[in-house]
DNA sequence: ATTTTTTATGTAAGCGTTTTCATAGTCGGT
DNA sequence: ACCGACTATGAAAACGCTTACATAAAAAAT
């Protein structure tokens, strides 16, 4: 069943049956009705291919995560995809690994698909050390790139984000402001998102006048999703500096949750001894005890607004290159109000 | 930059290139290089579009999940991806929430993409009531179809899942066989899978002689990530019902820990006087107070089996329809393990 | 009534592959 | 040296759509 067959039945010509389809040019709403009584008649769907040869595009939108198992990329993804499909764009989805091979080759696998633009979610896309993104600015000259919760200068790289450093500042400055004067600062990851956080970590202590100490910032190198090993690490690096500290920020929801283990496994109470907040306010915060407070980056808000800005780079419109929300502290049982 | 112009530079015709390119018949090994050189050179990669036009498939396969942004139904997603692009597949998805409605549409956006094979992730795609599943055979006519942890006679569909009903009433039976006599059974969907579930808990308490309290039997009609939801509900209930017990069976981890949050609020000590099991063994366990118990049904094997039949398939090779694997009680802090 | 403009439709040329069929070239066997 | 059997290659059709251009029909303007 192709467009000739129902040309043919609607005693048209397949042009015909192509601009009802696409509802493009004028067609008589008596010749329109008559094609399209046919085509439902059939159950008639174009075929992709051939559309997508014509038009040198299949309404298909890549999206790049590093493992869309993560609970926040996969919230990301789930947002995403919904509104691209809102906006009639279909997702093809890559799972690239931390690692660059990785994500060079997914971009590669989506740009062959002829996909319209490519979404990289998660801050981890963007690196530090410059040098290692060239690969997306290499696709940027094919397609718009979107990246969410990351930050690149390029042309057709649009960027939508939280900013996370000031988000991390404010989370640090009400520790302080709580009277703590020996935070603990988590991360994992040496994105240049994660940098941010850091940096703005660093910067709330040097404002209020206190020092940055080294041991109380701690990178754990293992999987994103062990928070048994997360609290090992700490009881490890703890007892081996003979650490103590009266805080955690964590850069993330899992080392929250670890460092919350630690705590009670030192015989701790939170909040009344030790204040801790997590960042992605995730699904995981219900489940601490007592739950956890967080960062929230409004994540449903930063899609909503990545994808109106991937549509509309698409549609030629004028499009801001960065569009920049602020976080907010939520809290809960692991902080005390004041 | 397209094949043309790959053969002109080669001094061949394309059709030469397009057999170097697909490495299907005969090319003389000096001429291979040659195209391949001028390939390279160029970093031609062949027009998505134009290929799946000629050989009618574009390599892709479809996977539907009622919400990918699921902790569980995420990891689904994350491994069959991988196991397809490590097969050469490219994965489109669609997430078509928990209504029929969605479902179809989904499911038809997905065969207007000319995918070569559907993929359902999810027990809730296959419903109780069997004409829901009408527009499942439908689609199976077109392409096959794969049901992850979902069962459904009908050609040209494939089931890989976990005996869940089995799973359920081991666990069930371990309760019992614990001594505990007043088992609260907890779910939140009327899927086919659910039924089962509920059915293997129902079972068990049969062989071992005993009633079934239809009292202890609840459905949570809430969100499935809303702990404090299930937490609230149970309390309600239970005041309502003056309703009692020493276990709780839960199809699912967000239950079970909402039901560790219900028993704590009460006073009561896990699992000293209570015992809790989860489904599906997910990160959530390790964020439980004590580490929650769980049915674990292999998800990582499931997927990667089903994506070796999805192939199998499309290969024409011969495939069992349906692949069933059992669980395992995974025990941890809410049971004590004898 | 005639000309001009607008609207509706058809014709045919791409789009970039794959693949069938035909043909030229190569090689071993006689 | 010649024939048959392969092997390597090319020419061209097919895949199903979009769209620029051409044209016929209808409407508006004179």
């Amino acid at each position: 069943m192709n467009i000739y067959d129902i040309s043919k039945e609607a005693g048209v010509s397949i042009a015909t049956v192509s601009r009802v389809l696409n509802g493009s040019s004028s067609v008589k709403p008596v010749t329109k009705k008559k094609v399209m009584d046919i085509i439902e008649k059939y159950g008639y769907t174009p075929n992709a291919f051939a559309r997508g040869l014509g038009l040198n595009s299949m309404n298909a939108i890549g999206i790049i995560c590093a493992d869309c198992s993560d609970i926040y990329l996969a919230k990301a993804v789930y947002y995403i995809e919904g509104n691209l499909r809102a906006g009639g764009y279909n997702t093809i989805l890559a799972c690239s690994g931390y690692e660059l091979e990785g994500k060079k080759s997914a971009l590669n696998l989506l740009l062959n698909q002829r996909v319209d633009a490519v979404i990289m979610v998660g801050s981890n896309f963007v690196e530090s050390e410059d040098g290692k993104n060239e690969y997306i600015r290499e696709a940027a000259k094919q397609v718009p790139v979107l990246l969410l919760n990351a930050d690149l200068d390029c042309p057709n790289v649009y960027c939508t984000m939280c900013d996370d450093s000031k988000a991390t500042q404010e989370a640090a400055t009400y520790l302080i402001n709580s009277g703590k004067r020996e935070i603990l600062y988590l991360y994992n990851s040496k994105s240049y998102s994660a940098i941010k956080k850091l940096t703005g970590f660093q910067t709330a202590l040097l404002v209020s006048g206190m020092d940055i100490d080294k041991n109380r910032v701690l990178y754990y190198d293992g999987s994103h999703e062990d928070i048994e090993g997360v609290c090992d690490f700490l009881c490890k690096t703890c007892s081996e500096n003979k650490l103590s500290f009266d805080s955690v920020l964590a850069a993330d929801d899992v080392l929250a949750i670890g460092a919350t283990k630690y705590a009670k496994k030192m015989g701790l109470k939170v909040p009344e001894d030790i204040y801790i907040i997590g960042y992605n306010n995730s699904l995981l915060t219900a489940c601490n005890e007592p739950e956890l407070s967080s960062v929230d980056n409004h994540l449903e808000t930063l899609c909503s607004q990545l994808v109106k800005t991937c549509i509309g780079t698409l549609n030629h419109e004028d499009i801001p290159q960065k569009i920049i929300f602020s976080g907010e502290l939520i809290h809960r049982g692991t902080t005390k109000h004041i």
